[in-house]
DNA sequence: AAAAATTAGATTGTATACGATTTATTTAGT
DNA sequence: ACTAAATAAATCGTATACAATCTAATTTTT
């Protein structure tokens, strides 16, 4: 065993933080030309699916659930509605609310992304068991950043 | 058990690429505070990391370890250069290669940049088994994704 | 009820990211 | 040696990200 060095704290191999930054960048890069075919990006497709989940939703919930503010939602939602995907009306019970609805295009979408998981999945060389513990890690990681 | 339901693929909360790209843009978010005390920012950050650990390094292999190309890195050394931690000279041997040294500040810097991973790595609320896995996981899915 | 505090989105400014193209240089093939 | 192919950075265009500030609407306090 080699004794502690304090050079070695600040070696890239010895940081979490670096291989969490670049596999979530690699990892939506990969998702790109997927995408590229269905004309969205990765932050519009995500958008998109939490409307597929749950239609109707506040820009606030969407940035909570993506973990996004609104000066990234603001421009996006809009190129969403300029390519007819989605339109908005304010809570009448609350006007200071922005309520996202997905459009017979919008909703018509999710049965050609369907085939685009899969595919990723496939590039993602993990077992089973090592991306369902993947999975789990990266959401405690989530959420303890949540709870702060 | 129930039975499989293809919308179950497009829910945020089945898909490892989710988790995988939130967790990385906060983690790098938690890193802020702390360098901005530096005046430099995450990708500055790293960068230097990479100097820290081999000095005199092309733009190239920059590029390499850190998962960024040259419409990313030459802004981005531009300003690391501005601010005097860094310089270039073109390799004598390749006049296409740009080679990037640490300045005395830049060195310096290293000092101040200890303490930030052990502050960090405090609220990444994992266990040290835990952190090593995931970081196992994670360069798995980072060589994975290099070898294609 | 009027003022103060809070909240939801929009706006602004700075800094990545990255694909595609361009430019300069070097290497390979003939 | 000469042309073609390849390579390293730079440049350009588009799309995030996010802190900070602003604006309008709603709640809370007094």
């Amino acid at each position: 065993m080699s004794s502690f060095n304090p050079d070695d704290t600040l070696k890239l191999s010895n940081q979490l933080c670096f291989p969490l930054y670049a596999s979530g960048k690699e990892i939506t890069r990969k998702y790109k030309p997927f995408l590229d075919k269905l004309g969205i990006t990765y932050t519009q497709y995500i958008v998109l699916m939490v409307l597929w989940e749950k239609d109707h939703v506040s820009v606030k919930e969407i940035g909570e659930k993506l973990y996004l503010d609104s000066g990234t939602l603001t421009p996006l939602l809009n190129k969403l509605l300029s390519k007819g995907y989605i339109s908005k009306k304010s809570l009448p019970s609350d006007n200071r609310e922005l309520i996202i609805s997905l459009t017979k295009k919008g909703l018509e979408l999710k049965k050609e992304a369907y085939a685009i998981p899969p595919q990723i999945s496939k590039e993602v060389k993990l077992t089973k068991e090592e991306a369902q513990e993947l999975y789990r890690l990266l959401y405690k990681v989530l959420k303890g950043f949540k709870d702060e």
